[in-house]
DNA sequence: ATGCCTTTGAAGCAA
DNA sequence: TTGCTTCAAAGGCAT
């Protein structure tokens, strides 16, 4: 289901994922039948073209070029400007709605991750760039560059070496224009260092100016139409950059996205190599205070020779400049042994999932929205927000990261999942989940009264009665959440006295459509059913900030609606404090199990936050404004 | 310094 | 086939 035809015909998305974003994805019944998945996903992105050009349009150019630097304002304006208008979208508005629409602009929404080292860059880092064709142009005086275009391996010889000049045509008024980096430092751009999700941000044609790249650029033009041609396969993923052996054998997973007029998408480098991450990621104005370390260690090669994101050597993130510098002259003398050595080194990450992708692209803005830094806490948010977009919008983080799995396969055929779990284990491993569950279990016993949360003891975690096989595969909208992902079943260790509800009203609530009106009326039943997991997922318009006092001025602005934002700073705040968070909405509604456990106030105030928001879109009144997280279509 | 937290999804392994 | 586990990102926090 989430796989959009991207063209390659084949479809190696898990079963599961399609499961999942069937499951997950909002109206799915409203969904015809006779529409093919396909057909369905097709239209849904013909309307995204379709409404990126026309965005497109409704912006012109010359406002564009009119707009002011972009960090003339801050990242938070920014990101909630566009937190904003995607609530009035009520699509999430991911794609439809970019900070800056209607002209290209290169967005670096994170660029600490995932490959800079801590603190490498500045807070202002995780500003927005937006810019047009940024050019790169390799002077091969350089050593660095030399070395780069010499060694046909480099991790990049399209990870250019400084110094080098980044060239913004028509945008004179572009504080960035035209700058140069420091000559005294090399710097270069290793694809660590250029954010995954840049294929993201390039979702919409209308992100691409049709004008040509300078003709530098245009190393690859198609003899029969003349057109310029992407200097690499259309489906190639930015992520993984290639070698040049292997340009021309990978289609670019993100093929769907380039733009149709031929353009080509990724500036391609001296020697042929392509930018790994073409634009966004070299744009970086932080880029010149990338210190010398950034300096890609060739150990991080893959054994294809094709540097990767994923390639991670333990040892390359404290590395110093000298002994990254060193590690481009060992390059040199290294041959086979050290090769081979840090061959074994390499650490190939799995590829991300499209939750990991939309994690990615969406931290930055709940970082800025919410003023948290706590990953935990922002994972919650992000993990309710998940849910709450649209299929379509699901659809392309699914597509997405399809691609990507399918790229990574293709790059590293011999690669498994398994590997690095071999490496964890050979070293430092992770308390086990089992065991983490364990206690976890008896803390929920503990600390979890209400309805929400209050299961009744996992008494026999093996218990062989699961949703999958109690409802089979016909019905795993009948699933509970937790065994949509193959995760343990909540439902079934629930018991049948706690998890009565409708499977349409279990944790599908926010993952599906309600299968009727009915289902989504609340009940002191369907509450107690809900199971734990699910119950996460959705947020309460019922929640009031009465109680709690705004903490982020921009909430006391202006009139909050039923603020996501509100919600989620109060999810946060009680995952930093739980002791000292008080949903007052979600505990509000959840009054009833809270008595049903005398002397839970206190321990249901300690409920995690993502679960103190259960059942609440249950709650929804069909006529209130529905903050974007808690739209859902069937509820429209 | 290391692991945990927290999310979803993918994948591997064991039964 | 099913269930469980691990890992992927992220950064603050606890140990």
């Amino acid at each position: 289901m989430p796989q959009l035809n991207g063209g390659g015909g084949d479809d190696l998305g898990a079963n599961d994922e399609m499961i999942s974003f069937k499951d997950e994805g909002e109206q799915e019944e409203k969904i015809s039948e006779n529409s093919s998945a396909e057909r369905d996903l097709a239209d849904v992105k013909s309307s995204l073209v379709n409404e990126s050009e026309t965005n497109q349009n409704s912006s012109s150019d010359s406002e564009a070029e009119r707009r002011p630097a972009p960090r003339s304002e801050t990242f938070r304006d920014k990101t909630r400007e566009s937190l904003e208008e995607a609530a009035k979208r009520q699509d999430g508005g991911l794609f439809k709605s970019p900070p800056y629409p209607g002209y290209p602009f290169i967005m670096i929404p994170d660029l600490t991750s995932p490959y800079l080292p801590n603190g490498s860059l500045s807070p202002t880092a995780r500003t927005y760039l937006q810019m047009k064709w940024p050019l790169l142009d390799v002077q091969p005086g350089s050593l660095q560059s030399r070395q780069a275009l010499k060694d046909a391996r480099s991790p990049s010889p399209a990870h250019i070496v400084g110094p080098f000049r980044w060239e913004f045509p028509g945008q004179s008024d572009l504080s960035l224009h035209q700058f140069h980096l420091s000559n005294k430092v090399p710097v270069v751009q290793h694809p660590h260092h250029v954010h995954p999700l840049t294929p993201l941000i390039t979702y919409s044609n209308e992100h691409f100016t049709p004008g040509n790249p300078p003709p530098h650029l245009q190393t690859d033009v198609d003899p029969k139409t003349g057109i310029p041609r992407p200097p690499h396969p259309p489906d190639i993923s930015p992520y993984y950059p290639l070698s040049p052996g292997t340009v021309g054998q990978i289609p670019h997973p993100l093929g769907w996205l380039v733009p149709q007029q031929g353009q080509p998408v990724y500036p391609i480098t001296t020697g042929g190599f392509r930018h790994p991450y073409p634009t966004a990621l070299t744009v970086n104005a932080s880029m010149s205070r990338f210190p010398p370390h950034m300096v890609p260690p060739h150990h991080s090669l893959h054994t294809t020779g094709i540097p990767h994101p994923a390639i991670v050597t333990p040892n390359v993130k404290q590395e110093s400049s000298h002994s990254d510098i060193s590690s481009l002259d060992s390059s040199k003398q290294s041959d086979g042994k050290k090769v081979e050595e840090k061959k074994k080194e390499v650490h190939i990450k799995k590829p991300l999932n499209a939750f990991m992708l939309y994690m990615k692209e969406m931290r930055a803005k709940v970082v800025a929205e919410c003023t948290l830094k706590e990953s935990a806490a922002i994972n919650q948010i992000l993990g309710r927000r998940w849910h709450a977009l649209s299929r379509e919008e699901q659809a392309k983080y699914y597509e997405l990261a399809r691609k990507e799995r399918q790229l990574h396969m293709q790059l590293y055929p011999g690669w498994s999942a398994r590997d690095n779990y071999a490496a964890n284990q050979q070293g430092k491993r992770k308390k086990r989940k089992r065991e983490k569950q364990q206690a976890e279990s008896n803390e929920r016993r503990e600390y979890f009264p209400n309805p929400c949360l209050s299961l009744p003891p996992i008494t026999d975690l093996s218990a062989p009665k699961k949703c999958r096989a109690r409802f089979g595969l016909d019905q795993q909208n009948n699933w509970c959440g937790p065994c949509r992902r193959k995760k343990k079943c909540i439902r079934y260790i629930q018991g049948e006295g706690s998890c009565a509800s409708p499977p349409s009203t279990d944790g599908s609530l926010l993952d599906s459509p309600p299968s009727s009106p009915s289902s989504v009326v609340p009940s002191p039943s369907s509450k107690e059913s809900k199971s734990q997991t699910e119950q996460m997922q959705p947020l309460s318009l019922t929640m009031k900030p009465a109680h709690q006092p705004l903490h982020h001025p921009h909430l006391l602005a202006g009139p909050p609606p039923p603020s996501l934002v509100q919600l989620e700073n109060s999810a946060a705040a009680a995952s930093k404090t739980p002791a000292a968070s008080s949903h007052n909405g979600a505990l509000e509604h959840r009054d009833v199990s809270s008595s049903r456990q005398p002397g839970s106030s206190v321990a249901s105030s300690m409920a995690r936050p993502s679960a103190s928001l259960c059942h609440s879109h249950s709650l929804l009144p069909s006529t209130a404004p529905q903050p974007l997280s808690l739209v859902t279509k069937s509820i429209e």
